[in-house]
DNA sequence: CTGTCGTATCAAACCATTTCGATATATAAG
DNA sequence: CTTATATATCGAAATGGTTTGATACGACAG
């Protein structure tokens, strides 16, 4: 290969001056600077909170309850057989990820889907579990 | 209400017999017996697991970067900047959760998104976080 | 006001995951 | 065979998440 000749962009020798690094191979450097700079740090970790809510077995127990309509904390606990406050604290944490909404009445706390689109998650999920 | 008046169904009643418990709602029997049923503990687990495989940021971050074509381990820790042990790590997680398909050619190992579906849910994603 | 019920929050024990250097394996080149 | 490169695996420290009883809070009834 005539590549291998080359001298290294400056900017894939920057990115490859990792602390043990051993990795020599030569890379496209236009090719490398075009994916990185795409790649916004804020924008990932708001989207990896969203998949971190939905990753445990019970919360998503939960989302799946709710695509039948509103559930208060007392019928998510009793249908999934959960203590009150384990219950509680999952649904907060569905809440700061946005994707369930709460509505107070009384005494109540009644929960519901945010967004349709939390559905479409979920069937993605089965399509990619089977497949 | 009549509801209150009345005796709560058996499997209710076991449903709600549960440590500790104070909650005293009267629940329709055959609406919470329905939604339970449909659940399905093995589904939910898998599923779940691929979740925990996306809501790591490093790991979506090498999803994002796997959209625009097959990267081998190489670029990959080069392009996001981390120890090549981590790297490999975090693929195999993904390799396990099927969400990208690795192809050994040679020295290197290149990966690739597994399935269209893969990024559908990138673009839920991000619907869920803007909106 | 007092008591009860539904829910939220706290705190500590417990369990799981991440991290990264070190090491092992595998392929190719010399 | 020896050396170098690419990747995988190991192991231990650090970090983070889950669980659950206890407790606090807020709404309603009496």
């Amino acid at each position: 290969m005539t590549e291998s000749s080359e001298p290294l962009d400056p900017s894939v020798e920057r990115l490859a001056r990792l602390k043990g690094d051993k990795c020599k191979a030569r890379i496209a450097a236009d090719r490398l600077k075009s994916l990185t700079n795409r790649i916004d740090e804020g924008e990932i970790a708001a989207e990896a909170e969203i998949f971190r809510a939905i990753c445990d077995p019970f919360r998503l127990s939960v989302l799946k309850l709710l695509r039948d309509g509103e559930l208060c904390v007392c019928e998510i606990m009793t249908a999934l057989d959960r203590p009150q406050s384990s219950t509680s604290h999952h649904l907060s944490i569905l809440k700061r990820a946005g994707l369930v909404k709460e509505r107070k009445e009384g005494k109540w706390s009644r929960y519901r889907l945010a967004d349709g689109a939390v559905i479409e998650m979920m069937k993605l999920a089965e399509i990619l579990r089977v497949g």
